[in-house]
DNA sequence: ACCAGGACCGAGCAGTCACTCGGTTTTTAA
DNA sequence: TTAAAAACCGAGTGACTGCTCGGTCCTGGT
């Protein structure tokens, strides 16, 4: 057996709580339960524990959103684009910390010099923000939704709006679980 | 003459693009141009920095809002928010480095250890929600406005979207420049 | 002219950090 | 059974951190 799995949830959480810098690798061996020279064993820095944790969360979150899309019945547009919506609602409770990992802002520097870091987050970002536009097409063509809006566009209003929303909840700021319903009644109203 | 606004200014523009942790007090003193005692001859520590950056973000954004909102005359509720949004979407550009320091995450932990940093933050929030849920009331009293809706949780999901939208902008994620006129256009849907 | 007090300085201190390295233990395969 | 490989260990290292402290410089009031 190796301690790697351990060292990555660890990491996982660590970070999702406290952030890259302020999380140390004696931290990360003390929660995981290997030593320090074992995490140096297994990676090759620290940055590359960050990079392995991103590429774990990538996965989950992306598995998570074919699996529950395909797997429900949907009869319209519309009901592709609450489906998207509800899985995410549904997703940053039950990946708490993977989407944490998400809200860490990176910014424009630190995207930079790390671009690996940047591109796990935004192909996660594009997991939903295609599904969502994939929906309104669908609900363009089959009546359900308006003809006269951008897809793209609204994808990304619709996007921003959940995802600001969980935001709130996942860092303490405001509680918005009694939101939940009303969202999807403002995005009907958008969208129809 | 006194070093005090230069290291401010320096300090905001550092905490903002690289955070608290990865700001060095070596840093703050080279970019403001004070030696490093002097810092702590004007603050007691490092987190008093941040709190005096927080607390003049704070008043500057706060200052801009009731000015454009006041200033601007206002024939209906619908006005009102949309006037709200408009002032939103504006000072983030003009106050870019403190919209930075707003959209930098503050888990749960880092809060409740520097209650004050929370404080701030929430104070700048409030501000804005407050906004737009009285111009919501006010909209329905003069009627345009659907009287259905809660303000409260309406102004929340609004400000949720507005909020996301200007941070992905403002972290690089996605240019967003040419969806203010469809933020509008949405929030109207959903309004009336 | 003098002095008190605030502003300013930067070498130095103790602590923390990511990471290395020489070594032991465990696993694997022949 | 045995030997190579992989996993594991933790004391040690140098770079960096926030912060202190003894001192100088500048300014305004008398």
């Amino acid at each position: 057996m190796s301690y790697k799995p351990a060292i990555l949830e660890a990491a996982t959480h660590l970070f999702a709580e406290k952030g890259f810098k302020n999380t140390s690798i004696a931290a990360i061996s003390q929660l995981s339960g290997a030593a320090e020279g074992t995490l140096f064993h297994h990676f090759r820095n620290k940055e590359e524990i960050f990079l392995e944790v991103l590429k774990l969360a990538r996965g989950r979150i992306i598995n998570e959103v074919d699996e529950t899309i395909n797997t429900e019945s949907l009869h319209s547009g519309l009901e592709h684009v609450e489906a998207v919506i509800n899985t995410y609602l549904y997703l940053s409770e039950k990946l708490h910390s993977e989407f944490s990992l998400l809200f860490r802002g990176f910014s424009y520097e630190q995207a930079k010099v790390h671009e690996a870091w940047r591109n796990n987050l935004e192909s996660i970002y594009n997991c939903f923000l295609n599904a969502l536009s994939e929906g309104i097409v669908i609900g363009q063509e089959d009546g359900s939704i308006a003809a006269g809006i951008s897809p793209t566009k609204t994808a990304m209003i619709i996007f921003a709006m959940v995802n600001g929303l969980v935001r709130f909840d996942n860092s303490n700021l405001f509680p918005v679980d009694s939101l939940y319903y009303d969202v999807i009644k403002n995005c009907r109203k958008m969208l129809t």
